[in-house]
DNA sequence: CATACGTCCTGCCAGC
DNA sequence: TGCTGGCAGGACGTAT
């Protein structure tokens, strides 16, 4: 599922093939995944060349030579697959957006379960819209005190907190999990009964475990691939994402599976000790 | 304001 | 063999 590091590795792949190259045409074969109707898009977009590829939180940000941006939100299965590269990529099996490129090249949208979204965010509306997420979670600024500051000011289960883009930029359900598990922190545990070592375990487990899905080009459980084809290699390195009934590879008791705000979360109940006291009142929270 | 929950969308897989 | 139901889950809209 992509999340910051799937999402710096197809920027990472994408910067190094696009930037120069000039839009000559965009078509819209799914206009559900356009977040900017498809005319207006379309106007904004052909023409204009490639400038750096980057990332804001999940969002793959492409640069364009007007200072305009296209944004790409990855949802579930989206995928960027540029065409007429040397290493052929692999089939676009549900493509939703197409651009065409000057050159005869091409760059495809593809998205299975259409959760993604496309938007054009000219240069003047920028600044504003990336001031609506979360500080980076791998920048400078974002210390231990900034966590700790975060926490603070939620009653939320931590996991839920990891997954508020307008919090945090970038983590998702994989990341949090994992850096819970290594923070030793229950999954439901409301973030501001997290104590300042607590804080500072989970800000360090936070930065170490997305660096190193970075390093590995993320995490693929079916879908994820990078712009060159290739599957993220992290997913071996999961410590309790995904290992429901198998030991923790720490103290050997068994993975739990729980399920609260919708979303699966897993966790060592040696480990990660219970959430302090009575703990949230979610309805359905049987394993 | 903060928090919680339903919804979208399709493919895959276990179970019968 | 073919069907059903559960699951994956990011982000947004609505409700409390």
């Amino acid at each position: 599922m992509p999340e910051l590091p799937e999402a710096e590795t197809i920027a990472r792949g994408l910067d190094r093939v696009l930037p120069g190259r000039a839009v000559s045409a965009v078509s819209v074969l799914r206009p559900d995944v356009m977040g900017t109707p498809a005319a207006p898009f379309a106007r904004a977009v052909v023409g204009r060349r490639f400038g750096p590829v980057g990332r804001r939180g999940k969002n793959v940000v492409l640069e364009l030579d007007d200072d305009g941006r296209i944004v790409v939100n990855l949802g579930m299965t989206g995928r960027l697959i540029p065409g007429a590269d040397p290493h052929p990529p692999p089939p676009s099996t549900h493509p939703a957006l197409l651009f065409a490129l000057a050159d005869g090249g091409s760059l495809t949208f593809d998205d299975v379960r259409r959760f993604g979204r496309v938007v054009h965010i000219p240069a003047a509306r920028w600044r504003a819209w990336s001031r609506r997420l979360g500080p980076e979670p791998l920048g400078r600024s974002f210390t231990g005190a900034v966590l700790g500051g975060i926490l603070a000011r939620s009653r939320s289960p931590v996991r839920s907190l990891l997954l508020d883009q307008r919090r945090i930029a970038g983590v998702g359900n994989i990341y949090a999990v994992e850096a819970l598990w290594f923070a030793r922190i229950h999954p439901a545990t409301p973030s501001n009964r997290i104590d300042p070592a607590g804080a500072a375990r989970l800000h360090r487990s936070l930065r170490q475990v997305l660096r190193r899905a970075v390093a590995a080009g993320g995490t693929t459980l079916r879908n994820y691939r990078a712009p060159d084809g290739n599957e993220g290699r992290f997913r071996r390195a999961l410590h309790a994402y995904g290992r429901a009934g198998r030991p923790c590879p720490r103290c050997r008791a068994l993975i739990e599976r729980i399920v609260f705000g919708g979303r699966s979360a897993f966790l060592c109940p040696r480990c990660q000790g219970e959430p302090a006291s009575p703990g949230p009142t979610s309805p359905g929270t049987a394993s």
